[in-house]
DNA sequence: TATTGTTATACTCTATAACTATA
DNA sequence: TATAGTTATAGAGTATAACAATA
């Protein structure tokens, strides 16, 4: 069987096994992202130019090191830059020191871009998740932690 | 802004705003559906048809109701109706109280196939929740209850 | 010869609009 | 006239394979 779980903040419910429990968190998660795919859909920029904007904020990144970070083919993510840098939201630059690879900027457009989308991006999950409790915020809050390192394996 | 969160259950965290935690909620959920994807991808059947034949195992439902319930447009449903039909999976039934309706029945093979689905297609998420502690799994239990009432909305 | 990135092509899943049949 | 479902068509995002430039 499964945990105890002596400090469940939901004393009804007892860990389920890890079958069960992947079988419930893979509907839960399929489900949420169709409709958060959904709903931000046609407004801004889509969840693969966000995550890129978003991860090279703090410095530019190899087209191979993007596709790493975001677990796609690098085909795909040269296909998301195209679109970043047609729209004006970043450049792409020789590294001197690798002249095979492509680092990709960030530009002001970009970042001003982002800094809108991200507002109205979270829009639909963040006035959900204002009608939550502390605690179920907290057990979001922890889980974003936890599925983010599962998806990094 | 948002709540104080007075009592967080993890003293190091504290629980972001709900714009903070929606974004990083929504990166989460992305990028392990991504990875759900590509891992399930091309065994079985697809995650759609695996949610729809879940759905009628205690019943047949129309294709209106299952597009409903998997929140997505009817054309879409009716495509994942013909190929779980093609497949052996499903067979479509005249409602006789109205004979617009079209109600979507399991066939043997249906269940046998999500049987052996269940187990397939949750193999990659079920390897690493068997790897969490019984807090984390508990976490990710309660998170998927939360997640899921908030894609019913 | 191996690696980085791009181009070419195709597949999957989704949507909207137009159509058929029933109510 | 309104509703349930289908068909037609298109768009977004992904993948693999083949290719170019560089190491």
């Amino acid at each position: 069987m499964g945990a105890p779980a002596k400090t469940s903040p939901t004393p009804a419910k007892r860990p389920a096994g890890a079958g069960l429990l992947a079988a419930e968190l893979r509907v839960a998660v399929m489900r949420t992202s169709r409709r958060l795919r959904a709903e931000a859909a046609s407004r801004d920029i889509s969840p693969g130019q966000y995550s890129v904007l978003a991860g090279i904020l703090n410095g530019p990144l190899t087209v191979g090191e993007l596709a790493e970070r975001e677990q796609i083919q690098a085909p795909s993510m040269t296909r998301i830059v195209n679109g970043l840098e047609t729209a004006g939201y970043v450049t792409r630059g020789d590294n001197p020191q690798d002249r095979r690879q492509v680092l990709v900027h960030v530009t002001e457009a970009g970042t001003a871009v982002l800094q809108r989308a991200r507002s109205r991006r979270t829009q639909w999950l963040a006035k959900r998740v204002a009608a939550l409790t502390p605690e179920e915020r907290a057990t979001l809050h922890e889980a974003a932690r936890i599925l983010q390192e599962m998806s990094a394996t």
